[in-house]
DNA sequence: GCTAAAAATGTCAACGTTGACATTATGCGG
DNA sequence: CCGCATAATGTCAACGTTGACATTTTTAGC
C-alpha cells in the first residue's frame, strides 16, 4: 500500500509537506501542492488514520451506541440526521447495537475505546430515561431521544412528546369533536406518559369532560416485547353497545393508529366522517400507505439526529455547553383521517 | 492514557509480554499471564488498536455499505444479521450509507480505505443488479441483496425471489382460489422480476389461466421515490362493474398489501372470506399489525445477514470461496389474511 | 541589490504496538 | 548434576504519520 513516503518521493518533496497538504494546511506553495495532488491522485496515496491516530491521539471516528434504534424501523432517522450531519465534517461514524443487552453494552463501550473513539452518541429507541454504570462517562456524550436523571451535564436532544400530544388533542377539539378517546402507548415509556398527560391537559383547558373508561392501553408488555391490542380495544369502543361512542379516537402512535384503523373499517364506519383517527410518530410507512393517510404528530428524529451532531461538534470543539434537555418540535401533519 | 508499557512496569515485566497475554499467545507463564491480567483490570488498560493496526496492517474492522439499508425499515434486519454473526469474532463494524448518491459512495470508499477496512458488505435496500466504478474491488466484498453481472466472482447473499412467488401463488390455488389477481412491485427490480415470472410459473403450472388484466403495478416512479398506488388498483378491482372479480389477490410486498386491505375493508369485504390477501417481505410492522394478519412470503434478510458474515469470515481467513450467488428461501407465512 | 521578515520546506523523534530474533529459565533423561 | 530440549521472557526496530523546531527560499521595502 502506498504510504506518504511514495507520494513525497515522487514528487521530489519531504513527508511532511505531503501531509501539509493531506491536511489542508496553508504554508504550501499553490504549485507544490498541485504537484502533490496530482501524485496522490496518480499513485492513488490514502492516508493511514491508524498511524495519523497514534501520532495525534485524535481519531476523528464517532460512536452511535443504540439500544434498538438501528433496527428499528422509524428511530433509524435519527441516525440518518447524524449521518448528514457528521458528514459535513472530517469524522467519520462507528455504529453499534446493544439489542438491550448489557453485556453487549460494556463490550461496546470496550471497542470504542480500543479505537480511540472521540465521542459518543447514546440514542434510544423510544423516548425514555437511562441509567449507566459510570459516574462520569468515560467520552464526551450527546443523548438522543433519551435523558438521564442521574446525569444531568450530558447534554440532550429529545422530543417535545408533551406539546405534540397536547396538539393532537387540541386538533381533534377544534374539529369539532368532544366525544375523543385515547388508545395509550406502553405506560413504560417516557412518551408515554408525557403524551397521556398532555392529552388530559388539553381536554380540561378545552373543557371537554374527560372519559376515563376512553382512555384505553394499546401496547402491552415489556419493552423489546411489547404486544399491540388497539384492534380489539378500538372493536370494543367503537362497536360495543355503549349508547355514546367517541367520535374521534387519538393513537398513541401510528401503530395502534393502523389497528384503530383496520378495526374501523371493518365495522364499515367511514374515516373521518364517522370516526376520526389521529396517530402519533408520522412512521412513514403506515401513515403514508394506509387510506385514509394518516393525521398524525411528526416525531422529528431527523432532526434531533442532526441537532445531536451539532452538539456534539459544539462539545467537541470545547465549547461549554449549557449543558441542558434541548426538546425538538413535533409538528402536526394534517392528512385525511382527521 | 494508560498504555502497555505502564501495565508492563506495574508488574516488572516487559511490554511483550503483555502484549503476549493481551493476545492470547501461549507462551506466558500462568501465574505471569495472572499477575497481568490483575494490573490491566487495576490500570484500566485498553489495548490501542490504531497503533496494533500500524504494526500488523489489520484493522479488523469491517464496513458495511448500504444505499438506503439502514435507513430502511426492513432491511435493518440484514444489519442485524450481519452484526450478530460480527460480534461472534474479533471483529467491529462501521457502517456507512450513500443514499443512493455516488459522490457519497466514493466518499465512503476513501473512509474505508483510511481505516484500512478489512473487508466490505455492500448491501441493498432492494433485490437487484449492481454495478461499480472500479475493476477489481479494492477490498474483500460480499454482496448481500445483490448481485453484480459484471462481477460474478463476488460472493453474493440474495432471496429466493423466484421460489417465494411462486409459493405464494401456489397457496392461493391451493386454498381454491382459481380468479387470483396480482399486484406488483416496481418493476425496476430484480425482485418484481423474479415474483412476477413465478406467480406466472405458478398459475401456468396449476392450470389456473392467467387475466391480464389482473396483472396490475402497485408501485409506480424511480427508485428512492416510489410513489404506491395500489389502494386505486384494489378499488377497481375489487369494486368495479366487472361480473368477475378476483377472490385472491397476491400482492408485490406487505405494503401494497397493506392497501389493498385498506381498500377490500372499505369495501365492506370479508378478509379472507370474500377476498384473500397475500403479502411479500413479513414485514411485522405492517404483517402483524393489519387485522387479519397477513399470510405473507417472510424475506430472510436477518439470516441473510448471518450468512453474509460467514463468507465474509471464510474469504478472510483465505478459504477460497467457490464465488457463488447464494440463494436464502423465502418461507411462506401463514396467518389468517388467506 | 541588500536586509529583514515572512513563507515554504525540511529534519527528526515520538506515538503504542508487535514481529523477528535473542536470551534466559525450567524440566527431564541419563 | 550435566547437557539439552523446550518454555518463558526480553530486546529492538519498524509500522506511517505529524509536532516541534530548524533551515532554506521568497518577498517586500528601501
Amino acid at each position: 500500500m502506498v504510504n506518504i513516503k511514495d507520494v513525497a518521493a515522487e514528487v521530489g518533496v519531504s513527508a511532511k509537506t505531503v501531509s501539509r497538504v493531506v491536511n489542508g494546511e496553508s504554508a504550501v506553495k499553490p504549485q507544490t501542492r498541485k504537484r502533490i495532488e496530482e501524485a496522490i491522485e496518480k499513485l492513488g496515496y490514502v492516508p493511514n488514520q491508524a498511524a495519523r491516530l497514534v501520532r495525534t491521539n485524535r481519531s476523528r471516528v464517532l460512536g452511535i451506541l443504540t439500544d434498538f434504534v438501528s433496527t428499528t424501523p422509524y428511530s433509524v432517522e435519527i441516525i440518518r440526521g447524524i449521518q448528514d450531519r457528521i458528514a459535513e465534517t472530517d469524522h467519520s461514524l462507528l455504529i453499534a447495537n446493544t439489542a438491550g443487552d448489557p453485556a453487549m453494552e460494556r463490550r461496546i463501550w470496550q471497542t470504542f475505546r480500543e479505537h480511540r473513539i472521540d465521542g459518543v452518541f447514546y440514542a434510544t429507541m423510544y423516548h425514555r430515561h437511562v441509567a449507566f454504570d459510570f459516574d462520569h462517562p468515560p467520552l464526551p456524550m450527546i443523548l438522543v431521544n433519551c435523558s438521564s436523571p442521574d446525569h444531568p451535564e450530558l447534554p440532550s436532544v429529545v422530543p417535545d412528546d408533551y406539546e405534540g400530544g397536547y396538539e393532537a388533542a387540541r386538533y381533534a377539539i377544534e374539529q369539532g369533536h368532544r366525544a375523543i378517546a385515547y388508545i395509550t402507548l406502553n405506560p413504560l415509556i417516557l412518551a408515554a406518559e408525557l403524551r397521556d398527560a398532555a392529552f388530559r391537559a388539553a381536554l380540561s383547558d378545552h373543557h371537554v369532560p374527560p372519559q376515563e373508561k376512553w382512555i384505553r392501553p394499546g401496547i402491552v408488555g415489556e419493552i423489546g416485547k411489547e404486544e399491540v391490542v388497539a384492534f380489539a380495544e378500538a372493536l370494543a369502543l367503537l362497536g360495543g353497545k355503549a349508547k355514546k361512542k367517541p367520535t374521534a379516537i387519538v393513537c398513541g402512535n401510528d401503530e395502534i393508529a393502523l389497528q384503530v384503523l383496520c378495526a374501523a373499517l371493518s365495522l364499515g364506519l367511514r374515516i373521518p366522517q364517522d370516526v376520526a383517527i389521529i396517530g402519533y410518530d408520522d412512521f412513514h410507512v403506515i401513515s403514508m400507505l394506509v387510506e385514509p393517510k394518516l393525521t398524525t404528530v411528526a416525531l422529528p428524529y431527523y432532526e434531533m439526529g442532526r441537532r445531536a451532531g451539532d452538539n456534539m461538534m459544539a462539545v467537541l470543539s470545547g465549547a461549554d455547553m449549557i449543558s441542558r434537555v434541548e426538546k425538538i418540535p413535533c409538528p402536526l401533519v394534517k392528512r385525511a383521517s382527521a
